[in-house]
DNA sequence: CGCTGGTATCAGCGAGTGGTGATGTGACAG
DNA sequence: CTGTCACATCACCACTCGCTGATACCAGCG
């Protein structure tokens, strides 16, 4: 069957913010310090959004004595790159399968 | 180079009833009236999310008479599963590494 | 033509959401 | 114990965005 693409991680990725953060999570494992300095947000403000990505399941915490680490679940991604790929495939063959006018 | 989703296309998939059309387009190529009845919404509501999907460039229209068929642009899905697919894998090795405590 | 039906556009309202400052909590240093 | 630092939470404001009714547009049909 069509899996449907979960609405809620897309929803959470959709905001440019924390797209840069997965972005910058992707390449290394970051703690709020580092978010702050690399995307010139205020630290209340990012702790917000890491709130979001966290009960999204995007990502997980680890905490290092008085820091917090987040690092991305790979999971989660490779998910919804399949979800898409599978959305890709459906869509091309669904070109010529055109419903009647009614 | 690690690129980076695009914030619009995730956007614009981020609501709900736009990612439902996305679905149901991805099965078979379909005119407003028949999104209508499969989604329940409005016509003009309806109307309003395929302008934002026609201007994100996700669906291509074709008229048919009075009719107006979208179909989904299937290289926009296949990119963004990509990109996911490249985020995920970076993320795998981004576990161990770990940027030094400040 | 004028009428009808399918679709797009417009203006307005209400709810949800992001940003921010103040404040709370917990861990380490001295 | 006390101060400091990293981080989380709360309350509030402003703004955006989605939904809706009214309306305009356009293609076919009689």
């Amino acid at each position: 069957m069509l899996t449907s693409v979960d609405p809620d991680v897309i929803r959470v990725l959709g905001d440019p913010l924390r797209l840069k953060i997965v972005t910058l999570l992707a390449r290394e494992t970051l703690c709020t310090t580092h978010l702050v300095e690399e995307t010139g947000a205020k630290q209340t403000n990012l702790s917000n959004h890491m709130k979001v990505l966290r009960e999204a399941g995007i990502v997980e915490t680890e905490p290092c004595g008085r820091f917090t680490y987040y690092k991305l679940k790979p999971e989660v991604l490779a998910g919804l790159s399949e979800q898409f790929a599978e959305l890709a495939a459906s869509a091309r063959t669904a070109t010529e399968n055109k419903r009647a006018c009614p």
